[in-house]
DNA sequence: CCTAGTTACGTACAGCGTACGTAGTGCGCT
DNA sequence: AGCGCACTACGTACGCTGTACGTAACTAGG
């Protein structure tokens, strides 16, 4: 591979080893690995070639024979995500086995809070991505409707976990690099909300906010999306 | 403004003017067009300090005047485009209002393709986005539930509309820097998904495109979306 | 009026992704 | 068997990034 491919390319179309020359010193998932520890303990923007190179313990440029584009560095690591993915046997009750996926996805995003911004900018499907829609639809399987609404399903209950842990984990993943806390952080910007709507201009964001009595159950509003979700999709009786 | 602050500061509380020294050459509205009309034109890549402050027509360290950080420059960002929700009267029928603002929503994002990339890094209230939120709320007086759940189903559907455009969006996005086209780049993935079908590996996915006979009607599967997320807030009856 | 706080901006630095060239290795083919 | 080529490894170098810092010009408040 003497240049950069002109022509698009999926790098799980490409081979991990073609038989010629020297055997490479580490596998893909070494890489992926190797990136997603620096990612979890010094956040996405750690995450440069050569430090991956130095985690792994080679020279920088060689990294570029296991991964042509760093954007592919990123695919690498969205799919090493999924395979934390459990996937048990289907419960047979697909709205516990939805449920349990949604959490599972979401503690998945905790332990690695650079997930979700990954995730805006990646599209497509990685072996473990497909392994888990594939899990996902024997989940549904009890579930009698044709397989494009299960899709969709599927495709509402991930984007409702995504946004949902997303906002819960931007500031945390951002003021890593800060000189101050994300509480301090989250202090300023509520402040600054409270002196907004001091000022009358929003009536109705004020009424709500002086309806919320105590401190949001971010929990109870996460189960409860996704309760109204799979209601939604609750064939009529 | 010696150094950077060692507190966290909301570039909204930041008074624009101060009254002393020479009057700044541009607004702060001026910096946010520039760096749109670059993002538009370029992606979200071509925002460099360097070409806003070459776009105003300045020395790029002028831009820290104005900007303690790019970050703030995201901000000011997402903020004028916040700005071009029509937010009209309310018409009575909360329903076709929020499905009125999620398909503005759609159309803004389609006009800046670069938005998604940038609501995945950043949290938090700017006027524009405040503005939008009361709008929502005004939308939803005739809906006769609590402001807590209300404000559920606006984070509920602006999340389906983020991610389902995100989606819509991300290849195009991303291979503005490449030399190949978008068509050309799906194809490539859409093969190799098609050939990790074959292997039998994913036999539920593989009925699940079976079942799909033409092309996906991306339009119905987005308003559907919207319709079931409504039903899931609509009173018992 | 003076001076402190602001704007403007050139220079400089550390770090980034990666193009390119070279050296060494070992499988596949003749 | 042995030639050749595809592959691994990696040092160097380039253009780009965000931004710390220093200096000069300017203007409103005391």
């Amino acid at each position: 591979m003497a240049g950069r491919a002109a022509v698009p390319e999926v790098i799980w179309a490409r081979p991990e080893r073609t038989g010629r020359g020297p055997k490479p010193a580490f596998t893909r998932a070494d890489v992926a690995a190797a990136a997603v520890r620096i990612a979890d303990a010094q956040g996405l923007d750690g995450v440069s070639m050569r430090h991956v190179a130095a985690e792994l313990g080679c020279g920088t440029m060689s990294l570029y024979n296991y991964v042509p584009r760093k954007e592919d560095l990123y695919e690498l690591m969205l799919d090493a995500i999924g395979a934390e993915h459990e996937m048990g046997e289907p419960s047979g009750d697909w709205r516990a086995d939805m449920l349990r996926n949604a959490y599972e996805t979401r503690a998945i995003m905790r332990r690695h809070p650079w997930v979700p911004r990954l995730m805006a900018g990646v599209y497509g499907f990685s072996p473990n991505t497909l392994r888990y829609l594939e899990h996902c639809l024997a989940c549904l399987e009890p579930l009698e409707v044709p397989y494009s609404i299960k899709m969709e399903l599927v495709a509402l209950l991930n984007g409702v976990v995504t946004t949902y842990t997303a906002n819960e984990l931007a500031t945390a993943e951002r003021t890593r690099s800060m000189p101050w806390s994300e509480e301090e952080e989250n202090a300023v910007r509520i402040a600054y909300l409270g002196s907004q709507v001091a000022t009358g201009a929003y009536p109705r964001v004020a009424a709500a906010f002086m309806e919320a009595s105590g401190p949001i159950d971010l929990e109870a509003v996460f189960e409860r999306a996704l309760q109204r979700v799979m209601d939604a999709f609750e064939p009529r009786t």
